[in-house]
DNA sequence: ACAACTGTAACTGTTAATATTACAGTAACC
DNA sequence: GGTTACTGTAATATTAACAGTTACAGTTGT
């Protein structure tokens, strides 16, 4: 899975627990544990999606926009992942003489479809408020 | 995904469909569009998980040791690509002050561990003999 | 003996992913 | 109006993963 997913994921998780709603992407950054430019860099995807809005000067950053129990991880895959789990590599070749390597191409991808379908059902049964409520049982364990 | 579950799930496909159901690492790796060092060392896995036989020397190759409609994808999967959607990206840290940077990384990983679960579950539901099936009915039209 | 295979390991090249740097643009605050 | 604290974005290392390739020892049929 793209880390993209996981740094927009874990930063609205955050957003949705501060108290204000709001973080600079430093500080984000440090609780992901990666770059702010980077941070910076996903948040946007976000935002022109509609997920958060950004303030930029002094006393700027990120705030939510939607409620976090109406965000399931399946829109965050849509935009930020679309496609993770079918291959990049391919095998066979439609030019190919043999009924095996020339059509395999098309029943994989079907396959993956299939495949990519199923993830996103499951994820649309998650939201970012679930996955808040999630970690707040792991602190009291 | 693995390109190596695309190797394995190809090579099966195409042994399952050979009349005589054998064939050498060449002939697959041609059919697959790879090298047949590659076919060998995915088609070893195979063979170590009970798929396959094969024979050394002159005329030696691999052939199916399982009826393709009792193989599904889910135990290519498993023994090929186990894991594939699970990112090896980590976000947070356990050794955090925050409780949410903290138990991301946990929470994120039962969400993933469902993933699997779900992708598994989906793989199950196709054979080897599925495949070539619908290979066959991509052939017609 | 020879030719045709598999089994493996080592090495190379290429691509993708992540980290990092840099700087222009924008807003708050004194 | 200048300074400070931010975002937006692109460009550039740096690193890790992946596929391709080569090489050779071991095995078997002829």
């Amino acid at each position: 899975m793209n880390s993209e997913f996981i740094i927009a994921v874990h930063s609205l998780v955050l957003l949705a627990h501060k108290p204000d709603g709001m973080a600079s992407s430093e500080e984000i950054a440090a609780n992901v544990c990666t770059h702010p430019a980077r941070v910076r860099k996903v948040l946007g995807f976000l935002r022109k999606n509609g997920y958060v809005t950004t303030r930029e000067g002094s006393g700027g950053g990120y705030r939510l926009c939607q409620d976090p129990s109406d965000m399931t991880l399946a829109d965050i895959y849509r935009t930020m992942a679309a496609g993770a789990v079918t291959p990049n590599w391919c095998s066979g070749n439609p030019e190919m003489d043999c009924m095996v390597g020339s059509n395999m191409q098309e029943v994989m991808n079907s396959v993956f479809c299939g495949a990519e379908r199923q993830l996103e059902q499951y994820f649309q049964g998650i939201t970012i408020g679930q996955m808040l409520s999630r970690i707040k049982a792991c602190q009291k364990t």
